[in-house]
DNA sequence: TCAAAAGTGTTAGATTTACACCCATGA
DNA sequence: TCATGGGTGTAAATCTAACACTTTTGA
């Protein structure tokens, strides 16, 4: 019954994760130098093979947490890359996915034992095969995601300053923007709460801390930033 | 060298294209009863496997062209869809894509030979496992391309009345526009050039035919539809 | 006392939306 | 002559973008 398959011939597949964070203001991205060949020593996204008997979801999220120890995080693909000659010892067909994570939740042993490290994004070495196209088309499409959901806040504490959340859209954006106008239309949203909180880490007046209200944001999703 | 592959399992990785037509002011999908088990006389998408010596992009145009004896086709990648069991005779993981053609160019001989036919969107009958999901995916991804993009031409005769031009939009958005509103736009969009030919089809007085002219696009590509 | 970040409204311009009638023609 | 689809402009409402000063406080 399942004869017509075998004139073909099965391929290796892959996961890769372009995994997000922001802090100090700029976008960030977590990559390692590869300790196998090929590519060795070449700056690399992490990823792995998919397994037999696992989705390839489940395979993103399996290798997101052999990186950060963390379940749930936010996730998308991004697509298939499948370039005969994309990765020079085997013919792998490599699915992407970027993910949003809170650095400061990110327990920094695990860098190192991963030999991964946060980059500036604007400062991105040259990477392995192409893990920059990869790179690049998940900045694309979180950038397209951010402007329609509020998934910007898992790339910050869960409480933060206003001036926080406008410089993670300005660093997700490319641009500046305007502060009275941004703050303006904060106001408009209901599900970004103001708290009595008061952070004085940047300044000495100090700054009120927001939060995200998921459920205040399920009943009413009028997103706009 | 390429040791460490041994580990892991390759697996099978096909295509399925979601290609999309407009008639009658309908927008369409070309879907055909399968032939072989699993599944046998469900509707599914037309597909087939990635080679080992092609890239999947490749595969995919292979396939288009298969199909509909056609070159060059738009085509953009949907995604990869790689649930355990969503082929019950094997694992297979497949890279959705789809492409816009335009009906009239589609040799009506080759719908037969290959046993497809363009099905309304709106009226699309169940299909074999993950495909209908896969349309839906591409159907999201064409809406939001065609409003940065002209690329609803490719769906258009190379001449065209502005109803029909209003139609596909209103199909491809599912909802009515207001005719003096993009008649407006249209007119502020240079790449939309009018012709002295009238086609009289759908009227007795006759409707002007336009062309796209990408040339006077590709200069000044400021699009909105 | 002053440097540095936080906070706050208004207005002009641009964009979007709503809306109704005449035209040309073949049947 | 009339039914049918083709074609045209204006005004109100909404949204967007530009812009500058006061407040608080620790050093």
């Amino acid at each position: 019954m399942t004869s017509f398959y075998l004139e073909y011939q099965k391929i290796y597949v892959s996961v890769d994760c372009i995994i997000f964070g922001f802090d100090e203001g700029k976008l960030k991205i977590l990559i390692g130098k590869r300790k196998m060949d090929p590519g060795r020593d070449e700056w690399s996204l992490y990823g792995g093979f998919v397994h037999i008997d696992e989705s390839v979801d489940d395979a993103a999220n399996r290798t997101l947490f052999e990186l950060t120890g963390m379940r749930n995080i936010y996730m998308r693909q991004v697509g298939a890359f499948g370039d005969i000659d994309r990765d020079p010892g085997e013919r792998v067909i490599s699915i992407a996915y970027y993910a949003l994570i809170n650095v400061k939740n990110y327990d920094s042993h695990l860098l190192q034992e991963h030999g991964v490290e946060w980059v500036n994004i604007e400062e991105m070495p040259p990477l392995y095969s192409d893990h920059r196209e990869m790179v690049n088309k998940a900045r694309m499409m979180m950038r397209e995601k951010i402007k329609t959901e509020p998934v910007g806040f898992r790339l910050l504490p869960s409480l933060f300053t206003l001036t926080q959340l406008q410089r993670l859209y300005e660093a997700v954006n490319g641009e500046e923007l305007d502060k009275r106008n941004f703050r303006k239309r904060v106001k408009e949203m209901d599900f970004i709460e103001k708290t009595e909180l008061i952070d004085k880490t940047n300044s000495k007046r100090g700054a009120f801390l927001y939060r995200f209200n998921r459920r205040v944001y399920d009943e009413d999703p009028n997103f706009k930033l």
